[in-house]
DNA sequence: GGGCTTGCCGAAACCGGTTTCGGCGCGAAT
DNA sequence: ATTCGCGCCGAAACCGGTTTCGGCAAGCCC
């Protein structure tokens, strides 16, 4: 007896699943052969490659991503690293967001591979060791910054990679992104619409793209309904709902105080709701806000946060097919794709109190 | 020239990295005496063994998972399949999950595989194609069902597993559990060491195993006090946040209505509370509600809900190391570990109002 | 009709590991 | 001095695929 191995219980071997050898033997055909037949070799005749499918298909037979990995380095799976320290701004979307993810990957085949990374270096070391192990041929990089050091190490690394956003120069990269600042120039035209003249926009964190790009949109909403910025009136670095009510505070101890704020995200407009019931005022009246995300939280605050909604799942579901065309070879320029934000219109905003012929401060 | 193969574009080959042979090369030995000596075997000198985990270490050698795997069965990989149609239950701890599991399986270099479905059927299709295509050695099964169907696909499978919750019957089964039923008795004995005597209870869906615990939690709490369980104010089946405020509605037109509500859910606490607010009264005076889970909106109510919270993400490393261990053999009733939710005081509880001599309905 | 492509497939090497089998050398037992 | 057993390692098969190479047969051209 040969009883030398390591000594750890094994689960029972599970039933053997059927191989290219046995698909092979099946036609008399070798396993080169068969294995070449499903790849789209050109040396293969178009009826042997017929026959081949066919039979491959009654069999059930379905290659090993891990046994063709060896030879080719591919594991058909999706890598994934999320990066918690943040102001934990992409948790309520995450389930959506994997689901999207998941359901695209799953119907080519693929999988997901999650990783947490807590540090920025720890994210560095994160991915590289995903790359060196091959647990993933390419990332999903979601959240991303003006200028984003995964950038750099992906390519460095020769790794496949697809954008949740934009960067400052985006060329040459392949992404996919919510055409946020379409939706804060809308959020300012629906104001204006309402009769809104002094608008006010918070924003959140500059070093992400986003906040540049709402920023520009909110400015270019109000360029085209002719109102004037005042400088003033624009907050920056708003990551919490607590930043949110300060920023709120502010705003509204202006001597000429904005009669609306659009908010660059969720959090901040939930800010300045709790902010104006502090004070009193009557949201969508005294003070309308139009915010951005479509947290579920907004959804249940009273009254309900009008705000832009993103279908993450949509989102996840993009970014996974672009990153497997990545991963197949398409060129990043061609992967690029938008998507609009919806309006969710809730009961935080409308005319202006004194626009509705009420006088200020009128109860009502 | 060969140049016969199908036509996609690969990303530029990655640096080699250090092999097993480059291991063995470098020592003068085998590959085969190489990997026997890095996997415990008994036949390799101690002295032997030593030099070549010291040269591997040096080397940065590390095994790839799918090499491995494609001789032994197994990836290192753990499997977790969400159930997206619920009621979204899990999503507000997702992230905190994932970070759990994801950091103590990097720990013992493991990955992490998600995937998502949808309907049960969609889920033990979802299992089986990630069993058969080794995606993953082993599952952790969140939010366990009194008879979950899950169990019996993976037994039959021979796929080894580990519940975040337990079973009607959990004999023989490994599993992560907080104890829920534990926080009930404490709230329950919480409110009458404030002086409620008539408290009531509402849970969540009856066929998780948890509604079942913290029910029992409650009335074990209640006889604990010397209080009487009046079966009207046990309320099932909440699990949003709306059928929350439906069942306080009608707690509170009882004609002997609570003056708490012990909550099995945040969810059905902050229906209470939104319940209780839209009749005037004040949270944690007229009406005091303790609740479970601690979900982030929970603090961020007004005012904050005195809730139980859970720490997820020890629950996702415990469970994770669990997994790890059943993977490698251990034996399912060596792999059970509890732990408590911890008490996070809001403003949502305290001393009835007629307790402390203010005459029912007097103002503030 | 002979040489040269071309189409098509078999054979075998290869990927990076694991596992089985056998055999060498040495000390102890006979 | 054999024999035996045992510790220890090499050799080689194996896992399930991919990829290279070479060769056979048919078709084409001159």
């Amino acid at each position: 007896m040969g009883a030398r191995r390591a000594q750890t219980a094994r689960a029972p071997a599970p039933a053997r699943r059927v191989t290219i050898s046995d698909v092979a033997a099946s036609l008399g055909l070798t396993k080169g052969t068969v294995s070449r037949a499903l790849n789209g070799y050109t040396d293969i005749a178009e009826a042997t490659r017929a026959r081949v499918a066919a039979r491959a298909g009654r069999m059930g037979y379905s290659p090993l991503a891990h046994a063709q990995a060896i030879r080719t380095g591919r594991v058909r799976a999706i890598g994934l690293v999320l990066q918690l320290e943040e102001h934990d701004a992409q948790r309520p979307f995450l389930a959506d967001f994997l689901q999207g993810i998941t359901a695209a990957a799953g119907a080519e085949g693929w999988t997901l591979t999650v990783a947490t990374a807590g540090s920025e270096a720890d994210g560095r070391e994160t991915y590289t060791r995903l790359i060196e192990d091959r647990k993933a041929d390419g990332f999903i990089l979601p959240r991303t910054r003006l200028d984003d050091p995964r950038v750099d190490l992906l390519l460095g690394a020769g790794t496949p990679f697809v954008m949740y956003g934009r960067t400052r120069d985006s060329r040459n990269r392949a992404w996919f992104d919510i055409l946020g600042e379409a939706a804060m120039g809308e959020a300012v035209k629906r104001l204006a619409g309402f009769g809104h003249r002094r608008i006010a926009f918070i924003n959140g964190l500059a070093d992400y793209t986003y906040a540049t790009l709402r920023e520009e949109g909110f400015r270019e909403g109000m360029a085209d309904a002719e109102l004037d910025v005042d400088e003033e009136m624009i907050i920056h670095g708003v990551a919490t709902l607590a930043a949110g009510e300060l920023a709120a505070d502010a705003l509204l101890s202006l001597d000429d105080p904005p009669t609306a704020v659009v908010c660059a995200t969720d959090k901040a407009g939930l800010g300045v709701c709790r902010a104006a019931a502090a004070r009193g005022l009557r949201l969508g009246r005294d003070l309308s806000v139009i915010a951005y995300d479509g947290v579920p939280e907004s959804a249940l605050a009273q009254p309900p946060l009008t705000t832009f909604e993103v279908d993450q799942v949509h989102a996840g579901a993009r970014l996974a097919s672009l990153l497997i065309r990545r991963c197949r070879g398409a060129a990043p320029d061609e992967l690029r794709e938008t998507a609009l934000a919806r309006l969710r219109e809730g009961g935080t905003d409308g005319p202006p109190a004194f626009a509705r012929g009420a006088p200020e401060g009128a109860s009502e």
